[in-house]
RNA sequence: CGGGGCGUAGCGCAGUUUGGUAGCGCGCACGGUUCGGGUCCGUGAGGUCGGCAGUUCAAAUCUGCCCGCCCCGACCA
C-alpha cells in the first residue's frame, strides 16, 4: 500500500509521539487517544493535522471507500474546494447555508466561499455534459476536504470544521433510474462499512435539509453516539428515533358505551403519576398535553399519559426546524389553568393528536381549569384535531416489520445516502433529451461518507483503558514488533521477521527504540496495532518469539523459524474474524 | 447564538481570594544506574504568566476591552 507510506516503519525515525497525560480539552475517548497515541495534533478548534500514523488509518479508510466506490461502477472526480458564490447564489444556499459557510473574497473583492458539499458544483458540470440519455446513468464521486463552519465544532474528530469526506453524486433518466442508482450505493455503502470491520447499523432516517425523500444513514453503533437509533432484534427495521415507528396496542375498550364526558375534583395532582394514582387509572388511559410553542404558532400536543412525544415529528408536522414547550405563562394564557390541567377538550387552537392517544377509548384528560380533570373523554366525540404519529419509540415496542422487541442503540452519523430527486438539477436547469428529443429533468441522488469522522468513530468503539484497538482492515500497521535489546541475536531475529513479512506484503512498525521494556509495551497497547511480536533474548533463548493480540490478554509463543508464517496466518485469521463480527452485527444484506 | 468554564514551560497543573517579579510533576538534554509492563539518582535547558490598555512605587494576581479554547443545548459526514 504505497500511498499511504512505506510498509516497514522503524519507531526511531518515525515522528510518532505519544504522550501519558491526555490534553485537559479532550473529553471523548477518541479525541483523547488519538492525541494521546500521536496519531492528530489540533491546529484551531475544529481543525487537526493528520501526523504519519493518523494519515495511516485515513488512507486505509479511504481505500475501502475508493474500491468499493469503483467496484459499484461510480467514477472517481476531483472539484475544488475554493468555490465561486454563483453556483450557491443560483441554488439559492448562499442565504439557507448562512454562517456554517466560510466566505471570502478575491482580491478583486468577488465572493467565494469554501465548499461544504458540493451538490450545485455537480449539477453544474452535470448539465453541461449530461446532455442524452444515453449518457445515462452516471454516479460521480470524490474524496476530499470539506469545510463547515460548525456553531461547535467538537470531540475532535468527530465534529470538525475541516474534514474529510467521500461524497458521491447520481444522475438517472427518471425516478425508477434514481431508485436503482440508490440500491447500488446502499450495496456498496455495506461493502463498505463492512470491510472497516465495525459494528454498524443501516437506519431510516430524517432527510432533513438536504430536501430529499428516501434516505438512509449508515450508523456506527457506541455507547458515547449523539444519534438514538432504535433496531429490531429479529428483522431488519432499523431507524432513527427521529423517525422510528413501532406497534402500539390501545387499552381494551370496556363493554357498553362510554358514558359523557364528566369533570372529577384532582386538587394538586398534576403529573401523570399523580393523577393515574389519585384516580386510579392506569396511565395509558391518561392524556398528556403539551402545549408547545413554534415561533408564534402555539399548538396543543395530545399524547398517551404513558408515551413519550418526539419532538422531531411534531416539527415535521409542523414544517417547522425549532419549537420549545411553552412557558407556564403562556400555558395559564391559554388553557386558564396552570401547568399540568391542559386538556384537548374545549381547547381553543390547533391541536395534533399521536394516533395512540386517538385510539384510548375512555380517557383522562386534563379540563382546562385549576384541579380538574375530565373522565370518559373520547376523540371524535368530545375533541378533535390532526391525528398522526408523535410518539418516541422505547426499549420493548413492538417492531413494526414483525412484531418483535425493539431495542435502542446509540451511533455515530457515518454515513448517509439520499434520493435526491430533482430538486437541484429543476433549479439549475440540468435536463437530458430523451428518445422522443424531449427535454427532461435529471434525477439525482447524493451519498456521503464520513472519512475522518469513520476514523475517530472506529476508536470509539474500538478501544479500551490502554488504548485504541484497530480492527485489522484500517489498523495503521497489521504488526507491531516490539524489539527487546539490540544484541546481535537480536537483531538478526528481528531482520529475519521483517523481510519474512515484508515479502508477503505485510505493513510493520518496529519498535527499536533504546527504551525500556514497560515502555515500549505500554507504547503498543495505546497506539493499538492488531498484533504484537515481541522479539527479546528471553524467548530467543529458548529460539521462540512472543504473539499477541491487542484485544487478548495472553501471549503466545511461535518457534523464530516458524515465525513469520505464525504471523501470517495470525493476521488472516484477524482479518476474517473482523469480517465476520461486522457482517453479523446488523443482520442485513 | 444562549448557558457554564478555562488560558501560567512541549503536556498536566499549583500560585490569583490577601499585588512584592514564578513553582511542581511528566517530557526534553547530559552523567550514572536499571533492563520483559511507563527504573532510580543527580545536573541542566526551557516561561513576553493569551493580547492590549489602565490602577499602583510594584501586576500572573486588581479594573476594562479584545482574542482564543473547552463543555452543555439547536445543526450535520
Amino acid at each position: 500500500m504505497l500511498w499511504a507510506g512505506p510498509e516497514i516503519m522503524r519507531y526511531r525515525r518515525a515522528l510518532l509521539p505519544t504522550v501519558k497525560e491526555a490534553p485537559s480539552d479532550a473529553t471523548t475517548a477518541s479525541h483523547s487517544l488519538l492525541l494521546r497515541a500521536g496519531y492528530v495534533r489540533r491546529v484551531g478548534a475544529g481543525i487537526y493535522s493528520f501526523l504519519p500514523l493518523g494519515l495511516r488509518v485515513l488512507k486505509k479508510i479511504e481505500r475501502i471507500v475508493v474500491e468499493e466506490m469503483d467496484r459499484s461502477g461510480a467514477e472517481q472526480v476531483l472539484l475544488p474546494a475554493l468555490l465561486p458564490a454563483e453556483y450557491f447564489k443560483e441554488s439559492g444556499r448562499w442565504e439557507v447555508f448562512g454562517p456554517e459557510l466560510f466566505r471570502l473574497k478575491d482580491r478583486k473583492d468577488a465572493d467565494y466561499h469554501l465548499g461544504p458539499t458540493h451538490e450545485e458544483i455537480i449539477t453544474d458540470l452535470a448539465r453541461r455534459e449530461i446532455r442524452s440519455y444515453r449518457d445515462l446513468p452516471k454516479n460521480l464521486y470524490q474524496v476530499q476536504t470539506k469545510f463547515r463552519d460548525e456553531p461547535r465544532p467538537r470531540a475532535g474528530l468527530l465534529r470538525c470544521r475541516e474534514f474529510l469526506m467521500k461524497d458521491a453524486y447520481s444522475f438517472d433518466a427518471d425516478a425508477a433510474g434514481a431508485e436503482a442508482s440508490y440500491r447500488a450505493m446502499r450495496d456498496a455503502y455495506t461493502r463498505i462499512f463492512d470491510r472497516t470491520g465495525l459494528t454498524y447499523r443501516r437506519v431510516a432516517a430524517d432527510a432533513g435539509s438536504m430536501g430529499g425523500s428516501k434516505n438512509e444513514e449508515f450508523q456506527v453503533l457506541v455507547q458515547s453516539g449523539e444519534d438514538i437509533i432504535v433496531a429490531c432484534e429479529k428483522c431488519e427495521y432499523a431507524a432513527n428515533l427521529e423517525v422510528a415507528v413501532s406497534r402500539v396496542t390501545p387499552p381494551p375498550a370496556a363493554a357498553g358505551s362510554v358514558p359523557a364526558a364528566a369533570p372529577v375534583e384532582t386538587p394538586n395532582q398534576k403529573s401523570i403519576e399523580e393523577v393515574s394514582a389519585f384516580l386510579k387509572v392506569q396511565p395509558s388511559q391518561l392524556l398528556k398535553s403539551l402545549v408547545y410553542r413554534a415561533g408564534k404558532r402555539v399548538v396543543l400536543a395530545v399524547m398517551r399519559g404513558d408515551h413519550e412525544l418526539n419532538e422531531d415529528k411534531l416539527g415535521r408536522a409542523l414544517g417547522v426546524k425549532e419549537l420549545e414547550l411553552a412557558d407556564a405563562a403562556t400555558v395559564k394564557e391559554l388553557t386558564a389553568a396552570p401547568v399540568g390541567f391542559a386538556g384537548p377538550v374545549g381547547f381553543q387552537g390547533e391541536i395534533f393528536v399521536d394516533t395512540a392517544a386517538s385510539q384510548v377509548p375512555d380517557a383522562v384528560c386534563g379540563a382546562n381549569a385549576a384541579d380538574r380533570h375530565l373522565q370518559h373523554v373520547v376523540y371524535g366525540r368530545d375533541y378533535s384535531g390532526k391525528v398522526l404519529d408523535l410518539r418516541s419509540v422505547v426499549d420493548g415496542d413492538a417492531c413494526v416489520e414483525c412484531g418483535s422487541q425493539l431495542k435502542r442503540y446509540r451511533g455515530i452519523e457515518a454515513g448517509h445516502i439520499f434520493v435526491l430527486g430533482t430538486h437541484y438539477s429543476q433549479k439549475m436547469g440540468a435536463t437530458y433529451l430523451d428518445q422522443e428529443q424531449k427535454k427532461q429533468t435529471l434525477v439525482m441522488g447524493c451519498y456521503g461518507i464520513g472519512v475522518s469522522r469513520l476514523v475517530a468513530a472506529a476508536i470509539e468503539q474500538h478501544h479500551d483503558d490502554f488504548g485504541i484497538a484497530w480492527p485489522i482492515s484500517i489498523a495503521p500497521y497489521q504488526v507491531h514488533l516490539v524489539q527487546l535489546g539490540d544484541g546481535e541475536r537480536v537483531e538478526r531475529a528481528v531482520r529475519e521477521i521483517e523481510a519474512g513479512l515484508e515479502a508477503k506484503g505485510l505493513e510493520l512498525l518496529v519498535d527499536d527504540r533504546e527504551e525500556r521494556p514497560g515502555v515500549k509495551f505500554k507504547d503498543a497497547d495505546l497506539i493499538g496495532i492488531p498484533l504484537r511480536v515481541t522479539v527479546g533474548d528471553r524467548g530467543l533463548d529458548k529460539g521462540q518469539v512472543e504473539l499477541k493480540r491487542r484485544t487478548v490478554k495472553e501471549s503466545r509463543n511461535v518457534e523464530l523459524a516458524g515465525a513469520v508464517e505464525a504471523i501470517w496466518s495470525e493476521v488472516e485469521q484477524l482479518r476474517s474474524e473482523d469480517q465476520r463480527a461486522s457482517a453479523h452485527s446488523k443482520g442485513q444484506k
